[in-house]
RNA sequence: GGGCUUGUAGCUCAGGUGGUUAGAGCGCUACACUGAUAAUGUAGAGGUCCGUGGUUCGAGUCCACGCAGGCCCA
């Protein structure tokens, strides 16, 4: 519970000004005062007693996280969130799009952090006037939600269909997916995200997958939607793709002991490759390519190298064939493949005499096989290049089986690929579309075609089938499994048995295509069902042509606004720049089905929506080509559909059976498609788009503002991206918000198993949501990578909110006792204001502006921060500390206060109210309870009239408009150098032992600075003179003037200006400027020019600071120079002994709990001349701050005196009530 | 391996367009104040601005190459 202490103005505890200058507070007349204000009702019930007298509640330990439990419940009874949007009908709408969390996991801290940022700009453009409608949704689909299933029912996929049914399946994950919707929605309340979650969308919801499948109708229309193939992981024995889900099982990964060839490309003699036959023109060169598969070799369309990786052409001899080779291959790898001492400087003899290569290859050296004998095989450096000048070579087919598609590219060329390393191999990737991932991606980037050979029924297909054997038309190997452990082991137990990859290395030895065969251990994955190694294979998958709008997809990008901007033209950018077509395919079970029905001879129809499907099952009914069981399907289809209870869901849609047009069985292509098209869809499915809602979706299209992790970039930012621009030629959004990570306070990941995550709730009810929030906001860029430490959240509270919450409640206390209310229509002209109000209510414009440029920016963290700055150093520091005296004085009653009085309050009643609506995007308890406490009080008044203040909440304001002529820079000057002298006479006090009790004379600035500057300081300082004053207890601030010749100078070189006009010459000029005579400093000073050293120079190009006034103590602070006459005099003295004896006696009173009101009688010991001196020199002071109606010295005080310590003697003192 | 990103005091972070003495808050130490007081003020200690090289009269800032952390992709 709120814990508080209040005491009403006429309670017991002393408030208002108690000792000063006669003041006495008087319990003001309940009849005067407005109705009851009760902030909310749960705590209303506290003050029932009491509430009566006061305007303004005071809190006394606020407990934080219980003050937003109680904005919460108010907000909650109010429907405080559909208000703030029903208040904004008929404005312009700001459209936001949640991107949809799973429910199937719980909630953490990174999601407060993610969505007060979605939750800031959305209230913020509230407050700015807009409409901003904010739908909840859930992602529903996808592999998680069924692993967990899995999980929980303890089975694998393989029992899909058979211990289990696929409808028994599907209904479990339908069921598991929302479980933790209650936390995800308690998460939502307790951190203060206004979003609708009474009506959120659903991904696995009919409608949902309806305008889903309409989206991908349109895809397919516009010919934007195809059949093609990916390369997965594959179980030929098992007949069956794997998921990467699968592959990741342990115990996939087995070493195995691989037949492995380094193969030579002949490369062709054109203008792009000249630079490799420079040497000798007539030798063949070589590209060597490393390879652990060599079955896929007669597959081979290209050969990738990396761009800036460094290649060598090197001229050897082939170990096989002892032909003389140029070979091309990575500088790294040399070493690899060819022995170092058989490294030679010059391929050619230069002495005339037989080169290394001869003789390495001469008959003598040889041994019985024809073999050089023990021999190292020499080799040369003849040239080295980047792997860019390869790009675009042609090569010779390897092993030319089947000649590729010319219509479908052109192959047999070298090309660039990120994914090339020179770890191992030779730096150059062999590169097969047809079975690799890499390979097919950098080849359908780069045009290359793929060998594949036609099926029967006239289908593309590839070189191997999907037993794992080569097809027919590679003839010297037809039939044979690739893979040695797809044969029975009695097959492999025959002593003439020899694995394809051997025999395939041997024939390119004997055709000098073999630069290097050798065994190799290696880790390969394998099949988790049958033990046997998997192959990378191309399956049938369905694409969206993402890469023929590839163009387009760029520049809708570069429209939108991301924060940060590296987000957008870097990762988001370079992913678009090298898109691939997007695969939709999925083989799984719970998602949405892909609406594509084909018949064998590929007739097909995609469904664009159920009346269509239900046409075409009524058409399917009319023919007679179904089966009984399937005529039976299609009918409960139209049952269900008639019942309105349509799932779209596997297995109904597979069991819906259509008839194409010329009569021939269609059934539903069995995929399911990329859960991320699902969210990528929610602009048009969260609102059954193009079905219903055409009115809504027009108006909240394209969103302006989104935010999600920065992982989310090749995820939902970009399914949001690439269909809307394929399908309406427009970005998603206008504004994206990418956010970090929330990393533990070591920047580590947060991990339940270490211990180091934190959870949500706990935080939220430790320090309440606004603290946690403001932290998450203020600590750093929401981009960046947040180190999560709660004691930095405490940290806030107290230092932020808690000093938020000290003005607020100093505010009060005093409003409370005067019976000031707020006077929205009877201000003090700005004219008569102090100087004080008229500089923060300048500094709380600026502020607005600022603060409002950088929500505007969608930077959450600047505008944080500078409200915290202004909380802390300005209001609180400086403008609170200083007119704490203007609340207590005068008369306390609101009919007789002083002008001055009402401007203080008005003042700072403005500036908190101003403080609570600029922070309220970010704290929005908080916010609105300190809105609810500063202008409850005037609420019905303010409806009457209708002033800003007529709202129940901060969050139904109007934005603060930035009150231009309020601003007054020169006064923020001014004062800003009133705050920097006050710091520095404060040092000076502090390093010479002079308390700030002890008065002192003066003050003595040197003005020495030039030209216009000058002036202009020196009035500023002068506008700001008595506050300095008073700040730090000195008679005067005065100036000095150069002339005065007090002052001995310094100067310094002035770079920025000297060093576009000298240059290289800085050195020098900088030494003779420092060693100028001050006769030569005058003559700068007078003439704005002077001949130094050579060097013509001008005031500009110097500083001059003062570093000392003889005779004073001195501070020196950039340009500012500040004396202070440390002189204390006997006047001063006796001043200050005064004061302290003023403070003593007040501590007495306090001590022996007198009233404020209480007069006393004092009586001192008379033991000290300078005591006596001081209490006759002060004596109306000392009796009207301490309300004595008696100040006596006497000699021998008896009875209660108290010994009281001064600086320089001991006191006896006798304080009583009169 | 590639793309993006971060690296400044013990901790969390500021440091337009290069300008010679790098700042703040917290924490620590000392002192002051004592009618905002579990507050506040002042001072002190605390830095190889990740490293190396370069450009420049001058680099925390620009360039190159590295190192370390993070995310995404392979």
């Amino acid at each position: 519970m709120l814990t508080r202490s209040f005491k009403c103005a006429s309670g017991h505890r002393p408030v208002g000004p108690p000792l000063g200058r006669g003041a006495t507070p008087k319990p003001t007349a309940n009849s005067t005062r407005p109705p009851p204000y009760t902030p909310f009702k749960a705590l209303s019930l506290l003050f029932e007693t009491t509430y009566l007298t006061v305007l303004y509640t005071e809190y006394k330990n606020l407990n934080y996280a219980a003050l937003a439990e109680g904005v919460l419940a108010h907000w909650k009874e109010t429907n405080a969130f559909e208000q703030s949007v029903a208040l904004r009908e008929g404005r312009p709408t700001f459209t936001f799009y949640e991107g949809p969390p799973s429910a199937n996991g719980m909630p953490g801290i990174h999601h407060v952090m993610a969505r007060t940022i979605k939750d800031i700009f959305c209230r913020y453009k509230t407050l700015k006037g807009f409409q901003v409608p904010r739908k909840g949704g859930w992602d529903t689909h996808g592999l998680p939600i069924e692993l967990q299933v899995e999980k929980e029912l303890g089975i694998t996929k393989d029992h899909i269909g058979k211990t289990i049914s696929v409808a028994d399946y599907n209904q479990k994950c339908r069921e598991t997916v929302m479980r933790f919707t209650d936390r995800w929605n308690d998460l939502t309340e307790k951190m203060g995200y206004w979003v609708d979650l009474e009506h959120p969308y659903v991904t696995y919801e009919t409608n949902y997958i309806e305008s889903v499948w309409w989206l991908l109708k349109q895809l397919y229309d516009k010919g934007l939607l195809y059949k093609g193939y990916t390369i997965q992981p594959f179980s030929p024995k098992a007949g069956t793709g794997l998921s990467s889900h699968e592959l990741n099982m342990p115990g996939t990964y087995k070493d195995v002991k691989d037949t492995t060839v380094v193969a030579q490309f002949k490369v062709k003699p054109n203008g792009k490759s000249g630079f490799l036959f420079f040497d000798s023109a007539d030798a063949d060169v070589y590209i060597l390519a490393w390879t652990t598969t060599p079955w896929t070799l007669p597959a081979n369309s290209a050969l990738t190298v990396g761009a800036n990786i460094d290649y060598v052409l090197v001229k050897t001899i082939n170990p096989y064939t002892f032909m003389p080779v140029h070979v091309v291959l990575a500088k790294n790898l040399v070493g690899r493949w060819l022995n170092e001492k058989g490294r030679v400087d010059s391929i050619n003899s230069r002495s005339g005499g037989p080169s290394a290569f001869d003789a390495y290859l001469s008959t003598d050296n040889r041994n019985r096989s024809g073999a050089p004998a023990g021999a190292i095989i020499p080799w040369a450096l003849v040239s080295e290049f980047k792997g860019q000048h390869l790009e675009g070579i042609e090569y010779e087919q390897l092993m030319p089986y089947v000649q590729p598609d010319p219509a479908a590219g052109k192959p047999f060329r070298v090309i660039l690929g990120d994914f090339v390393t020179t770890e191992d191999g030779t730096g150059v990737v062999h590169t097969s579309p047809t079975f690799g991932a890499d390979d097919f991606r950098v080849a359908q980037q780069n045009g290359i075609p793929a060998i594949m050979v036609k099926d029967e029924t006239g289908k593309d297909v590839p070189i191997v089938d999907r037993q794992g054997r080569f097809v027919a038309e590679i003839t010297d190997y037809a039939g044979r499994y690739v893979k040695e452990e797809y044969y029975s082991d009695e097959e492999r137990a025959d002593p003439d048995f020899k694995p394809t990859d051997v025999l395939i290395a041997i024939q390119l030895k004997e055709q000098n295509k073999a630069f290097r065969v050798e065994k190799y251990e290696h880790p390969y994955p394998h099949c988790w069902r049958t033990d046997k190694p998997i192959l990378y294979y191309p399956l049938d998958s369905w694409f969206i042509r993402t890469t023929t709008m590839k163009d387009r997809l760029v520049e809708l990008n570069k429209t939108i606004n991301w924060q940060p901007e590296s987000t957008g033209t870097g990762r988001f950018g370079n992913w678009l720049e090298n898109l691939v077509d997007w695969n939709l395919s999925r083989s799984r079970f719970w998602g949405t089905p892909l609406p594509i029905w084909r018949s064998e001879t590929r007739e097909e129809v995609c469904i664009g929506s159920v009346a269509e499907l239900v046409e075409h099952v009524q058409k399917a009914l009319a023919s007679d080509v179904l089966t009984e069981e399937q005529r039976a399907n299609d009918e409960a289809f139209i049952a269900a559909h008639a019942a309105g209870n349509v799932d779209l869901h596997r297995p109904y849609s597979d069991e819906i059976y259509l008839v194409s047009e010329t009569g021939l069985l269609m059934q539903r292509e069995p995929d399911l498609i990329d859960v991320w098209f699902d969210s990528g869809a929610m602009p048009y499915a969260q609102w059954h788009y193009p079905f219903e809602n055409k009115d809504k979706f027009a108006q909240s299209y394209p969103a302006d503002f989104i935010s999600e992790g920065v992982d989310q970039t090749r995820g939902w930012f970009f399914t949001l991206h690439a269909i809307a621009g394929m399908l309406f030629d427009s970005v998603a959004f206008k504004n994206v918000v990418s956010t970090g990570l929330v990393l533990d306070k070591n920047g580590q990941k947060m991990s339940k198993s270490k211990g180091t995550s934190i959870d949500p709730f706990i935080t939220l009810s430790e320090y309440g949501a606004d603290a946690t929030r403001w932290y998450m906001m203020t600590n750093t860029e929401p981009w960046d990578n947040l180190r999560f430490n709660l004691d930095g959240v405490a940290e806030v509270q107290r230092r932020f909110f808690g000093t938020l919450t000290n003005t607020y409640n100093f505010f009060a206390l005093y409003a409370n006792v005067d019976g000031y209310r707020i006077e929205q229509f009877d201000r003090v002209p700005r004219e008569e204001l102090p100087e004080l109000d008229r500089w923060i209510l300048s500094k709380l414009n600026t502020l607005v502006r600022e603060v409002e440029a950088s929500f505007e920016a969608y930077n959450p963290t600047k505008a944080g921060r500078l409200i915290q700055d202004f909380v802390n150093d300005q209001l609180s520091n400086w403008y609170v500390r200083l007119c704490r005296r203007r609340f207590w004085a005068g008369a306390a009653d609101a009919s007789e206060m002083s002008h001055d009085k009402r401007a203080a309050y008005q003042t700072l009643q403005h500036c908190l109210a101003s403080v609570a609506q600029l922070m309220s995007p970010i704290a929005p308890f908080y916010a609105d309870w300190l809105y609810q406490n500063l202008t409850a009080a005037v609420r019905e008044e303010s409806i009457a009239r209708n002033t800003p203040f007529r709202h129940d909440s901060v969050h139904f304001t109007d934005w603060q408009p930035v009150a231009e002529d309020w601003i007054d820079t020169d006064l923020e000057e001014a004062m800003a150098l009133a705050q920097q002298i006050s710091s520095m006479v404060h040092a000076l006090r502090k390093n010479h032992k002079l308390k700030v009790r002890q008065p002192l004379s003066r003050v003595l600035i040197p003005v020495v600075s030039v030209g216009q500057a000058t002036g202009t300081m020196q009035r500023q300082i002068e506008q700001v003179a008595p506050i300095i004053e008073s700040e730090v207890n000195v008679k005067s601030v005065e100036f000095v003037a150069d002339a005065s010749g007090l002052l001995t100078k310094r100067v310094k070189p002035n770079f920025k200006a000297l060093g576009p006009k000298f240059g290289k010459q800085m050195k020098d000029v900088a030494a003779a400027i420092t060693a100028m005579t001050p006769d030569e400093l005058t003559q700068l000073e007078t003439t704005n020019s002077l001949q130094l050293a050579g060097f013509n120079l001008q005031l500009t190009d110097v500083e001059i600071l003062t570093e000392d006034v003889p005779g004073w103590v001195v501070a020196v602070d950039g340009p500012l120079t500040v004396a202070l006459d440390v002189t204390v005099t006997d006047e001063l003295r006796r001043e200050g002994i005064a004061r302290d004896l003023v403070n003593r006696i007040q501590n007495l009173r306090k001590d022996q709990n007198f009233d404020v009101t209480d007069k006393i009688n004092v009586a001192l010991e008379r033991n000290n001349d300078l005591l006596s001196e001081a209490v006759e020199a002060n004596r109306d002071y000392i009796q009207q701050e301490v309300q004595a109606v008696s100040l006596e010295l006497v000699t021998g005080l008896n009875g209660s005196a108290v010994e009281i310590e001064m600086d320089e003697f001991v006191l006896k003192m006798k304080v009583e009530r009169v």
